[in-house]
DNA sequence: CGCGATTCTCGTCACCGTAT
DNA sequence: ATACGGTGACGAGAATCGCG
């Protein structure tokens, strides 16, 4: 199914609702889709941006068209008339969309999970607000921002990034549970806390290494003298100093080629480590929104229920009024 | 238990929209 | 114009499932 086949059915749909009077429309459903019985007002319009707002009594529900396979509900009232609403739901398993291309362009366009989401919220309370790049489980680091501004790697491939802030950025790739960068505070404390890691470092030869305490940390930075500034990582466990390795350093003496070729390098090094970060977090919003979807879809199913269930009562009394 | 199929997870790339 | 963030696509590897 692709974007075309959607607005298909939702200008058909918006013709046999908007017609009202009108009988059947004839949007032939798609033998997969489950026809759901369903009477109520319901008024539909599609706004430019592809968001198809539903009108509910007491409520409007705006469905932004997302991978939209038309998934017709048949609102059906025997005897009187069919109308057909093509709801929209998730595109699952079944997609069978072969171009890829096609398929690239329709997603392009879609914005945010984060603003489909507020947007959804902002008619519907219910719906819980994706927050701003707050993350719970974030330790808070200093006030400054994080700038990464070195950028160490360790033989274990763990990355460390000394941020302006003096915060401290530990990248480790293959750890599931931190997930990649974890923020590390870094305290002022002149005596390392029981299991805090202690960071020391000297940016300028001859300086008296800086000590850093991180909490909850697991290495030990420590500053070698020389004109490259050196760093030793350490666990407080084991004691054990992992082998330096410096992916990029302040002030190295190397030609100005391999500078160059190593500021690339950093750079690269450092969009990528960004990049991971935000495709976690991307995706993570993306569980969430579809999470949300689907209590909608849960809330809607109810909905439907209820109505029925009314209109099967109104009927009843309007059949035994008739008599 | 072994093996193939399917699903999940993650990193990377490419692209787009937005901010500066 | 450029940098940057967000996100879909894609591929690789891990995890899980189902079957013989």
């Amino acid at each position: 199914m692709d974007s075309s086949v959607s607005s298909q059915l939702d200008s058909s749909l918006n013709d046999s609702l908007t017609d009202g009077e009108e009988n059947q429309s004839e949007t032939s459903p798609s033998p997969a889709a489950a026809a759901q019985v369903h009477t109520c007002a319901v008024s539909l319009a599609e706004e430019s941006s592809g968001v198809t707002v539903v009108q509910l009594p007491g409520q409007t529900v705006q469905i932004q068209g997302v991978i939209q396979a038309p998934q017709t509900s048949v609102i059906q009232s025997p005897q009187v008339q069919t109308v057909q609403i093509a709801t929209v739901a998730e595109l699952e398993d079944d997609e069978s969309v072969t171009d890829t291309q096609k398929r690239r362009e329709l997603l392009s366009r879609r914005p945010s999970y984060r603003k489909i989401l507020n947007e959804l919220s902002s008619d519907s309370p219910a719906v819980p607000k994706i927050e701003e790049e707050k993350m719970e489980d974030e330790v808070p680091v200093s006030n400054s921002p994080t700038v990464p501004t070195s950028i160490y790697q360790t033989s274990s491939g763990q990355y460390i990034a000394i941020t302006q802030g003096r915060a401290i950025q530990l990248s480790s790739p293959g750890v599931p549970g931190l997930q990649g960068v974890q923020n590390l505070p870094v305290t002022s404390s002149p005596t390392p806390q029981p299991g805090a890691a202690v960071l020391q470092c000297a940016a300028q030869p001859g300086d008296s290494p800086q000590q850093l305490f991180i909490q909850g940390g697991q290495v030990l930075i420590q500053a070698a003298t020389g004109d490259i500034p050196a760093y030793q990582l350490r666990s407080p466990n084991s004691g054990l100093a992992q082998s330096i390795v410096m992916a990029a350093s302040p002030g190295s003496m190397q030609s100005p080629s391999s500078q160059h070729a190593e500021e690339i390098t950093r750079k690269r090094e450092v969009r990528l480590m960004k990049n991971r970060e935000a495709a976690r977090e991307c995706r993570r919003k993306k569980k969430e929104y579809v999470k949300c979807l689907e209590n909608r879809v849960a809330v809607l199913e109810n909905q439907n229920k209820t109505l029925i269930e009314e209109l099967k009562a109104l009927k009843d009394i309007y059949c035994h009024k008739a008599e």
